[in-house]
DNA sequence: TTCTGAAGTGTTGGATCCATAAAAGCCGTA
DNA sequence: TACGGCTTTTATGGATCCAACACTTCAGAA
């Protein structure tokens, strides 16, 4: 991961780069935290980072202050921040608690009623990820149209809660490295591995829709808890999953 | 709450107001949201904002950022923020997040063992709730008494986790008005409808310790996940409760 | 040699200035 | 009178400047 950035030489003479596109000092720091440019335990001063990104001191502050609610920098005392620093505990702990958000998304949906619309989206989620996997095995290009799918799964049942607040506290859990829903981390070279374990994924997807239906609300809130795993878990166990 | 502090005619010719107090316009601006005066739901703008502060523009644009993270404020388009307006659904759900994410910490603590100090913090916070309880009523100031140790208890487990994600989970999910569990909005002037209603949250305490003594994980989640209810739920329930 | 204090340096927080964009107001024409 | 385009105003984002504070380092004395 230590990946000595810029590494051809540029001309240093040049102005620090006009950057032509620019997705907000934001994105960009974000980005440069979970790429892991920035190492976790690495102290970030305001005005190194301004010059490295081409812009003022101000951009940069504001960043910092977002990415410390985030939880992605951490204040080291008094004086600047620090990268934070994820376990291996972080991570499981973070994909769980997704897990317990979503449950809950899922519980109150079955209880109050599934909306036909939502349904709808379901349903089509479930009948994609079924033509995709009908096949017997996947492409390369199968990891985006999956990554696709189960995002708009998972996002049609957490916004169809009546309250911002379960997506609210979803969206803050997954702005940890590897929590998010659509991080599964699928492997491109070990495709029949995660060939079995989209699967599992996706009778876990038809299991929901079906306790949905069924207005099953803790077998759904336990089915949603159970399928967080599937991205982290369930990897060793069909012989795939990350590094 | 017009601002013109200064009530005493100090020299008008002074600077203006070096703040002797400043517990910084973070802090200041949640708490005018919060208690409302600045109604959900209004438009905030910075330079208004900064004066009325005494401030400049730059810490209240650092606030505003941080408040939407932490989703007291909202984006109003491309041009200013407005104050979150929050809806009894959305405090019901924060208060059952909170229920959720206490009992993943709570549930995690008895699979993994309760540590002696963690047990003795939770047994202290449950004899000093005893004693508090045991002279059959309520006085004012055990409102604050309560709360004081009601917060050491839920503190305790949950940062007995291993993992920051959870504190961090539940510190966000508490920026919420009547979210957090300190936040019982105990009614001076209805002490024997409250007195009754501690009584439950007492049993709940020494349920929890007793199933983090068994190890009881599952029964420890749920004991959690229905104490969370105790200040919103049972205040009907027992004659209490807040307006 | 070590402790203490003072000077120095570097970093952060706050304030002000400038540029840009959006919203509002105005005027002209149909 | 109504609509459309232009101008003006206002608010925000970015940049730079200044002050305060903390940490470091160096020197001097015990």
């Amino acid at each position: 991961m230590s990946d000595k950035l810029d590494p051809i030489g540029r001309e240093p003479e040049r102005e620090p780069e006009p950057e032509v596109e620019d997705p907000g000092v934001m994105a960009t720091l974000r980005q440069l935290i979970v790429s892991g440019q920035l190492p976790a335990g690495e102290r970030v001063a305001e005005i190194p980072l301004a010059q490295r990104l081409g812009v003022s001191r101000t951009p940069v502050r504001l960043a910092f202050r977002s990415l410390e609610r985030e939880g992605l920098l951490t204040r080291a005392g008094k004086r600047g921040y620090v990268v934070r620093r994820f376990s291996d505990m972080d991570v499981r702990t973070a994909i769980e608690v997704r897990g317990l958000l979503e449950g809950l998304a899922a519980r109150h949906l079955a209880e109050r009623g599934l909306p036909a619309q939502v349904e709808a989206a379901l349903a089509a989620s479930v009948a994609e990820g079924a033509a995709l996997l009908s096949r017997g095995t996947l492409v390369a290009e199968d990891i985006g149209r999956w990554s696709a799918l189960n995002k708009r799964f998972h996002d049609a049942i957490v916004h169809a809660h009546p309250s911002r607040v379960v997506a609210d506290a979803i969206a803050r859990n997954d702005h940890l490295p590897f929590a998010s829903a659509d991080s599964l981390a699928l492997d491109p070279h070990a495709l029949p591995a995660e060939f079995r374990r989209l699967q599992v994924a996706q009778l876990q997807h038809q299991l929901v829709l079906d306790a949905l239906q069924q207005r099953e609300g803790a077998r759904v809130e336990m089915l949603m808890r159970e399928h967080a795993w599937v991205g982290l878990r369930y990897g060793p166990l069909v012989g795939a999953g990350p590094a």
